[in-house]
DNA sequence: TAGAGATCTTCTGTATGCAATACTGCCGCC
DNA sequence: GGCGGCAGTATTGCATACAGAAGATCTCTA
């Protein structure tokens, strides 16, 4: 027997496929042959489904089975201030003394993302472990996982994110000024920076919807 | 076929039953006697276990099934006030159309729940119908959908949430002083006397715990 | 008598099978 | 020509079956 339970993996690379598209937005999910090709069968492939649609990745039409969610602006619009809500809350409840070390460790991720956006690499693996790393002292587990769940529904909008090396730097900035704010103790000003982040985010990608 | 998956009741049964203790903290659950237990297979109740696993109201623990989580006093501390803050970040984004009429709602289940206390009635029932009535004209789903997710989990803490009447008819005027300022269009003093409802509740808690 | 090991049972995780519904294409009818 | 009904197929939802790991019990030894 596995470790790891299959639909742990199948929740991963079902995810990975919604949001990079090979899952057509709107689509509906055939059971038997996504089983056949990832190569397992259906009970535990049904469990990842279920899973999802209870993330809110994958809808369940009652005697229709599951279906990825067509894209919807204002769903987009939703979730941008949410997450960056719920990731202010975590930074909030993070106590001071389980914030030390921190800044130094988000600047040094914050120097990995300057040196991809020279090399014109994609800015958005560094850009997320840099957000996990500044949640990852939280306490609140609960709070966690509801960020956890949120965050891929929003990633699928996410095609643009850094529109253009503009806004990519405006980020890294924006980045190093939450991580000098936690230095200072200031809380409330890190978190306000950090909202402010992710609703840039979020008008910049209204620009270049895809 | 159903309409309704049976997954979707499994799901409110066993939540009851995790809520009222009649599956113990710490309990593994046995998925073969349970399945007899409720006249269904294995497959649809694993579905719904799942489901409760990925909402935190049970944790899978691979090769040894699922087990209800041991009650933990931080959990409790750390629910309570998340909550809150969803709550009170689902009322700020409810835009004042929607409000409309709102206010005039909750005063009345406010007076249903002041006659239920001089009867001596439990007054948990109502109190969530004035909770869900609050968040009702949100038109965010996806916050919704997480309050959903952890009250149930907060729900395990609340035995004894109305300790005593003179709790109950402070909470119940704290509910009348959101719904006069929601008529004031005072947005900002209705969830901070949400977030003090809340917070209240959990000292409460801490009084009498089970 | 306590502990380690082997064996046996129990239970989970996965696969397969079955029945009923939802979809598709076709035919007839308006 | 378009629309409604009907037969056949495809697909879901649930039930059952099977293999292997976790747990329990018993035995043997020190």
């Amino acid at each position: 027997m596995a470790r790891t339970p299959l639909r742990s993996d199948l929740i991963e690379e079902i995810t990975t496929r919604v949001l990079d598209g090979r899952f057509a937005a709107g689509a509906r999910v055939n059971e038997v042959h996504l089983a056949r090709e990832l190569g397992v069968s259906r009970t535990p492939l049904r469990e990842a489904l279920i899973g999802l649609a209870d993330r809110g990745l994958l809808v369940s039409a009652p005697g229709r089975g599951f279906l990825v969610p067509p894209f919807d602006p204002d769903e987009a619009r939703r979730l941008y201030p949410l997450v960056a809500e719920l990731e202010a809350l975590a930074l909030r409840w993070t106590s001071p003394l389980e914030l030390a070390g921190l800044p130094d460790a988000l600047d040094a991720v914050a120097d990995e993302m300057a040196v991809a956006l020279e090399r014109g690499e994609d800015l958005s693996e560094v850009d997320e472990r840099w957000h996990e790393l500044l949640l990852s002292r939280c306490p609140n587990a609960h709070l966690l996982r509801l960020i956890g769940q949120t965050k891929p529904l929003l990633k699928r909008y996410e095609s643009c994110y850094f529109g253009g090396a503009a806004r990519a730097a405006e980020s890294i900035g924006e980045h190093r000024r939450i991580a000098a704010a936690l230095r200072d103790g200031d809380l409330p000003a890190a978190s306000a920076v950090l909202v402010r982040n992710w609703v840039k985010a979020l008008a910049y990608l209204g620009k270049d919807e895809r």
